[in-house]
DNA sequence: ATGTGC
């Protein structure tokens, strides 16, 4: 993208300019390298995003925005329903929920160093990811409903985990107002043998290393050592989330016609958040947030049972859990009111500073952990939220390193065994049930996120913690 | 992202 199609607000905030289709502003968070490195389809989405009804503030993009379904991936859009705001299957994603969580481990990273092959291996064994994975557990229509309607706190009930695991989720570990029975019976079938699986693309399960502490105090709140074992899952609601996206865009594409609203691009399949469709999708996609909350949380049950047999004396508790792919009803301050809004976060994490009511305690001054995967064999970074995140992008930042080069691409350049003995002898072990993927997220295909999260801080998005290195990575 | 898809 060209930056002088953009004003210059400062360094790192951008704004494509309102118009007579667009009553608000685009607003593009990001260094001008970074603006360079965008793909031009990100201008067109972020200011079509700003022509829809109901828009609140502006369009927004984060650092790592890309060209995504209909809204760009790092995308924040807020939407007040009492001005006829809408909800859109394309401004949450086909991943609903997708997300990353983190769990401290009690070990150092030479600990884990002693054992990181055997790790690496019981983790392939244990953990099903890639295409299609299927997991050990096969639910009844009853569980599948309990499941899409108590999220992780159904997972620990199962014995999936603890009651201190569910403090440190999003929601609580439950999101409320989901409705399993606007999930349809396709949806709920590819669902049924698919809990605790990683799936495939830039999904990961990674053991990490914490190799440097940018805030002293911040990483204690977050029990975060130099020289520590992570262990970060990235995952969402498989093809529950997947096949629920697919019905109600095509559903919203129809129904955006019928209620009078002009569409710049069909994509943007929409419809009101009071209109019965909207308010079906919502039931539904919270339901998918549960699927993916009790997903992670069945994920970190396995990473319990293989670091139990591999490192007997590893704790996993959980940091924190994250969703970067969500429509999630909040209340934010807009000119020195407060509203209630409806905001998509598309490749974007939440990001609430401190004193937000919405946090557990344990983040009440901290702000909340802000989770941000780089790509396979590069880094990943604990960021907090902030005061000022929440007048900037309601609460949002970025949520990893975003695509410089098409799965395609990669594929044609790298061969993944050529990407996995690279990055074993920086001490990096990949394990995968599939060498093309592993190729076509070389980490070449992926911008630099510290470049990323370096702008995020600097848009004042949210504040650097601690930056993490793989040791080991098992992808989808 | 995805019971990957022309």
């Amino acid at each position: 993208m060209d930056p002088r199609q953009l004003t210059k607000i400062d360094e790192y905030t951008w704004r494509i300019e309102p118009d007579a289709e667009h009553p608000v502003p685009a607003i593009i968070y990001a260094s001008e390298a970074l603006i360079r490195d965008m793909d031009d389809k990100v201008y067109e989405q972020a200011e079509n995003v700003a022509a829809l009804p109901g828009i609140v503030g502006a369009s927004y993009a984060m650092p790592d925005a890309h060209w995504g379904y209909g809204f760009p991936i790092g995308g924040v859009a807020a939407f007040d329903p009492d001005l006829g705001g809408i909800v859109s299957a394309g401004g949450v994603g086909f991943d609903i929920s997708c997300g990353v969580r983190a769990l401290v481990t009690g070990l150092t990273a030479d600990d884990v160093r002693g054992v990181q092959k055997e790790l690496a291996d019981d983790l392939l064994a244990t953990v099903p990811a890639g295409v299609g994975s299927r997991g050990e557990i096969r639910l009844s229509a009853l569980e599948m409903d309990a499941m899409l309607t108590g999220g992780a706190r159904w997972a620990v009930k199962e014995g999936y985990g603890t009651e201190t695991d569910l403090a440190h989720i999003e929601e609580g570990g439950c999101m409320s107002g989901a409705e399993p029975e606007q999930v349809s019976d396709q949806a709920k079938k590819r669902q049924l043998r698919e809990m605790g699986t990683l799936g495939s693309g830039n999904h990961y399960l990674e053991v990490q290393e914490v190799v440097e502490i940018f805030d002293p105090e911040l990483a204690a709140a977050f029990k975060l050592a130099d020289g520590n074992a992570i262990v970060s899952i990235h995952c969402g609601s498989r093809g529950l989330g997947h096949q629920i996206g697919t019905e109600f865009l095509r559903e919203m594409a129809v129904a955006a016609e019928s209620f009078g609203i002009h569409l710049p691009d069909r994509e943007l399949a929409c419809a009101p958040l009071r209109s019965e469709v909207g308010r079906r999708y919502l039931g539904a996609m919270r339901a998918a947030i549960n699927c993916a909350l009790a997903n992670r949380q069945i994920i970190t049950h396995l990473v319990r049972q293989v670091l139990a047999r591999v490192i007997p004396k590893a704790s996993l508790d959980l940091l924190y859990d994250v969703s970067h792919n969500t429509c999630k009803e909040e209340r934010h301050i807009v000119d020195g009111v407060e509203r209630h809004l409806f905001v998509h976060r598309k490749g974007a994490t939440r990001a609430f500073g401190p004193g937000h009511p919405d946090l557990p305690d344990a983040f009440r001054t901290s702000g909340q952990p802000v989770l941000i995967g780089g790509s396979m064999g590069t880094a990943s970074y604990v960021l907090a939220g902030t005061e000022e995140s929440m007048h900037r992008a309601f609460g949002s930042a970025c949520h990893g390193a975003g695509r410089l080069m098409s799965r395609h691409a990669a594929k044609k350049r790298w061969s993944g065994r050529q990407v996995v003995d690279e990055l074993a002898e920086r001490g990096i072990l990949i394990r995968s049930p599939t060498m093309r993927g592993v190729a076509e997220e070389a980490p070449g295909a992926y911008k630099d996120v510290t470049d990323v999260v370096d702008a995020a801080q600097a848009a004042g998005l949210a504040r650097k913690v601690a930056k993490l290195a793989p040791l080991v990575c098992l992808k989808g």
